[in-house]
DNA sequence: AATAACATTTGAGTTGACTCCAATGTCAAG
DNA sequence: CTTGACATTGGAGTCAACTCAAATGTTATT
């Protein structure tokens, strides 16, 4: 017989909000069993349900992802294409994350540049500032079709 | 005397939503001036400015910190201890772009990792897989203390 | 003068993941 | 039997950056 924890050990022992808890309960993400008296009572496989939830967040995954593609511990019945489909759907995951650190990087060499210009203004780095702007824009703009500068391409401040 | 643009033109021209910057100028970010009949008329500068915040909101800066921060084009009076001040905001910036990078490269390895545990199961890709995410976990309550795991550290699916 | 294609404003709705609140129920200790 | 610390629920509020809708005004063309 195992223990079965109550939303405040379990809000303690994860360092999850009780409302956080109670909000997962609500839309149905992990739902624990009820005591005679309508409390809640999280058994382990629930307490390690919500650890694997922190994990998927923090590797950016929304609670509707997390719902839909995940079925927790039914994990005997183990169909390998099933996992081939998971697998499949972590690998796009992860394509897209290396796009956001493929922008982050850029972002970071954007802001190296300009705080170096704003440091010490001369005009090589304020062109070369200039240069990763306009090619930056073009970043921007990647799938936006039909959009002419005409001339604004100066920058300034 | 130079052009000036109507909203659609400026719509078209920047690829940004009437809306947007009919929303922009409520909020004071960037306010053109109006004709007679109350029409907004978008300087050459307001061009500008709009660019600006595209880039500035590519590098992740909200709104606020673009109103906050960022006086536009009255540089004629560039203060060097201003410039300072905005530098050491960009390098405090860049900081945390590193960090979130930082995240996302952890993300991408737990990614690797656990699709390629899906796709061909074996103790070793599992067992790192567990550390992986051990060490992850630690990661993710690095400032909240007290939490204890008691012995809750096995991990599933 | 009618119509279409612009423009304006105010105010409300959207999204996701919570967070907060008020009213109420349960339970152990003194 | 009251007090305090728990628990429950439903529903509303929060945040940012828009987005949409409705009612109305303006301009150009037929």
């Amino acid at each position: 017989m195992e223990k079965l924890y109550s939303i405040q050990e379990v809000s303690q022992i994860l360092g999850m909000s009780k409302d956080k808890l109670r909000y997962y309960d609500r839309i149905g993400i992990v739902s624990p069993s009820r005591k005679d008296n309508r409390y809640r009572m999280y058994s382990r496989d629930d307490l390690i349900d919500l650890m694997n939830i922190q994990i998927m967040q923090y590797a950016d995954f929304s609670l509707n992802e997390i719902k839909g593609k995940f079925g927790f511990r039914k994990m005997e019945n183990i169909d390998s294409s099933y996992c081939e489909e998971v697998a499949a759907f972590l690998d796009a995951k992860n394509a897209e994350t290396r796009k956001k650190i493929n922008h982050l990087e850029k972002v970071s060499r954007l802001l190296n540049i300009a705080s170096e210009t704003l440091r010490d203004f001369n005009s090589e780095s304020d062109q070369r500032l200039a240069e990763f702007v306009r090619e930056l824009y073009k970043d921007i703009h990647e799938n936006e079709p039909g959009i002419s500068m005409e001339g604004c391409d100066q920058h300034q401040g």
